[in-house]
DNA sequence: CATGAATGAGGCTTCATTCAT
DNA sequence: GATGAATGAAGCCTCATTCAT
């Protein structure tokens, strides 16, 4: 009963994970039936409650699982990245959109969870775990901002919070435009625009 | 059945949009029942199937019909506008801004329509509809892009159609900003980013 | 609220219950929805209501309308047809079969009958008469069989309720081979039957 | 769902047939709720979902398992039974009569079956098992009067096929009457039946 | 521990019937 | 008297969850 975590049912657990990103990122959660997500595990029905004990804990688990793989691919680096503030800031916009396109057929996952953060029930998990995110991502772009305003790089009168917080959202927005149109070149719109922005904010 | 049209018919149907939006933008459209809307609508269950087929075309005329009303608030007067094509972007941006706030009891439904439009039964239909209204957007902006170039208010190297496409997402990222955190300043936000926007592609 | 039976009002419900009894054969009772019948009508769904209490009353409505004007089909001038029994026997044959093919594609409705009289609620109605129908069918045959063997012709051993039985379930019978299969030849089955059963009474 | 066809799976099956065609003659196909069924088989009603598709499916169900069973008595030991042709024939006759008479309170189903037979959507899969029925008992009957015409016993001019349509019609039109009139005697009447129709046959 | 057969609550939808026009 | 828009009871079916094997 005691849920023992070795090894090997880290793997499984794993295992169901992915599979369930999958399923729940073609069909939604409402449209995705456990017996989807057991057989793309190749498990059983009741496998799955071993590891999760409802659908919906199984949707926030890949919803947590996802967003702990999506910060890190986006962060990676920042830090130890050397180069100027507005340097390590494009270097981000580079991450973050890339990030998005490298999962882009998990890209339906994201919807369904702002969906799930909406609803009545699930509304306070996904949408606390929402904020935390966002807020991370402002804060680092903030501080990037604020030290290439003391480097000099960036004019005083630029409200910083601002832009960061639109500069975040734009990273969903490109996401969501890459999803209605996958021809749509994000990196291409993602670079232009940095550079615009980064021209707005310069001294 | 008998799609007459008269005045009294287009009433009601109306007045059952009107309630279905505000469930399904409470509920999602899963977690919404037919007898939910019904109630929400002071009609009979039945009903509801006099003035649309199934659920799904019921979740369907709310979006035709948030789309337009959404489109028509965001339009306005952008055309009659006097002053710079500069003058009218920011007027545009106010009234996007502002169509997203007016509408923000009903922004789950957005959502909503995002996921409806990545599964497979209702995908096709979103997804048009989307791209057209995305692409409405993009070309509106990206004119006025062009006309300030024409202008010599914006300097010639700036990508028009990469910028409208992320001022457009801009609109959809704020709304989601809002949807997450009720009292993020959003008007502000887009102002601030707007006027760093404008110097970064200004002459 | 009184029915009051002008001929205009018996005009109306002659054309219902055509109407309906077209409906019913093609699509069965459950199959079938008043809005069918009404539009085949020509009529408005509440008018059936004026004509019959219920979707039931309709139906049986239908059957019995149908039962007279069947034995009137079967019976006519087998009284005053002249010749000997058996003679007259063979033209009720031919008659029956020929009252069968004529309603061919009503057929459907006398087996919905049937199991109108094999359903608890409209069981007793529907069993009623078709135990009056048939009882008479029988007497009718048993009679002829009868002034047969007075005049001689039939040998005296027959047990003519029993043959009266199995001839009378024989009209039944070829209905339903040619509802089954409408190339199937039942009046020359009838013809070359008869022939033999005949044979088999005759002195 | 999993077709695995164990043991255990098959008497459930016809567990649930069994209930399922208790119900159904009783009430009709219209008439019984799928939760009817489900009580009568003493299981839940999701189950007979896991072994019929559907309601409609289940129902075919019930008519194949019923048609099998009822070709079945009525076939047993036609060949292997000795004696003449027309001894035969007098064997399947009581063998038919017994076998309507043993199921007398399924038989409610045989009518149901025909009107399913004819209702569109379900008509063709009856009809065509009911035709193979049919021309199976036809072409054995047939085949009795061909032998007995060769062996001596049936005078030349008999047209076989057509009296062996009459007689399985018969078989139907005595359940029919059975039905309307439980103390109606079949047997009798069938047996006087067959011997009016072996005397009209022979040489 | 894994499995998948069994369960039954609950949703979408249909349609006989009513009644205001 | 005729109409057809409105109603809501009722049925088929799905699917999350359990539990015997």
């Amino acid at each position: 009963m005691a849920a023992s975590d070795t090894p090997k049912r880290r793997a499984k657990r794993e295992q169901i994970l992915r599979a369930a990103a999958e399923v729940f990122a073609q069909k939604g959660f409402s449209g995705t039936v456990m017996a989807d997500i057991a057989a793309a595990a190749a498990v059983g029905k009741g496998t799955l409650y071993g590891y999760f004990p409802s659908k919906e804990d199984l949707f926030f688990g890949v919803f947590h699982w996802v967003m702990v793989r999506q910060e890190a691919a986006t962060r990676i680096g920042i830090d130890r990245l050397g180069g100027s503030a507005l340097d390590r800031l494009r270097a981000m916009n580079r991450a973050a959109v890339h990030a998005c396109l490298e999962m882009q057929d998990l890209y339906g996952l994201v919807i369904e969870f702002w969906a799930a953060a909406g609803h009545p029930g699930t509304r306070e998990r996904f949408k606390a775990t929402f904020r935390e995110g966002y807020e991370m991502y402002r804060r680092t772009v903030a501080a990037l901002l604020e030290e290439g305003r003391r480097q000099g790089d960036i004019r005083p009168g630029v409200d910083g919070p601002a832009v960061a917080a639109v500069l975040v959202g734009m990273w969903d927005a490109l996401g969501l435009q890459v999803w209605f149109e996958p021809d749509f070149d994000a990196r291409a719109a993602a670079d232009a625009f940095i550079d615009t922005l980064i021209r707005g904010v310069s001294a």
